[in-house]
DNA sequence: GAAAGTTGATATTTATAAATACCAACAACA
DNA sequence: TGTTGTTGGTATTTATAAATATCAACTTTC
């Protein structure tokens, strides 16, 4: 990893900067939270930090409320969407007892993985969540399959 | 085609009759048309009527924006998700010039699509349209391919 | 050819999603 | 140790999407 991609990750905004920066309440931000759109880093006291990167996923979800008028449980809904089966290369015998493959309406990284290749991932980590924050790109990547 | 798949896709219900049956406003259907996610039969004196199919497709929608929470673009953006290339077997070098594969938010349907595949096809008579009201289903084919 | 229904378009209302305000308890950091 | 910020709640406000109401011109139907 370059030291611009780490820059890039590393969780360095408190919750109130980043509310700052981005020009919303502190409140919406832990509402965006709850409602599965963000997975911020969160240190051992359950304080919540930001990384550049999670200002500009924030900044798409932002676009999508605001601009392209999609709600709430729609962006929700097309983070459902993402194969994330193909992305992390999930076997066969894995989806099964998957709630994110046979779940609708919730983002994979909502749910826990019990039993599958995402056991022990950490979803903020993980390609799924973080490389699919805008719509866009979730069409994109069901062209490439 | 049996005679029962005749009688469901076959448009016999007026605009009225059909708002009464969902209990919404005529001008609702004509809205949820205009959005495009409708497509209804238009008689040659531009009269709407509706088949039992059309019925059963709004009350997904309606399913979806009042208890899913899901708004009308949310709707249009997961449409447009539906990989209607694979579907329809659009060949490689229709895509290119295709706004339904190259677009974003709106249905394919909501499309002209000169020098395709679909070309002369009638999207009320199409695959992607008919199969895939339901968003649960968006979800089973992207699985599929 | 009169009554009933439909058209598209605009103007208005309503229902509610999204955001804000406020709270007491707790954490971080000079 | 006092100041500043964070936590997870609930209660309230606001912005607006979704639905309704009206309209005159046009069809259909009997």
């Amino acid at each position: 990893m370059t030291e611009i991609n780490v820059s890039h990750s590393e969780p360095v905004f408190s919750i109130s900067s980043a509310a700052k920066l981005l020009n919303i309440s502190v409140h919406t931000l832990r509402m965006y939270e709850k409602e599965g759109l963000i997975v911020p880093f969160k240190k051992e006291s359950k304080q919540r930090s930001y990384s550049k990167s999670d200002l500009d996923r924030l900044n798409c979800i932002r676009n999508a409320i605001n601009e392209s008028k999609i709600s709430i449980n729609g962006i929700k809904t097309i983070y459902s969407l993402i194969p994330c089966w193909q992305v992390v290369n999930c076997p066969e015998e894995n989806r099964k007892k998957c709630e994110g493959y046979n779940g609708h309406g919730k983002p994979c990284w909502t749910y826990n993985h019990p039993g599958t290749v995402c056991e022990n991932k950490n979803c903020r980590e993980c390609e799924v969540y973080n490389n699919f924050s805008e719509c866009g790109k979730v069409k994109e990547l069901i062209k490439s399959i």
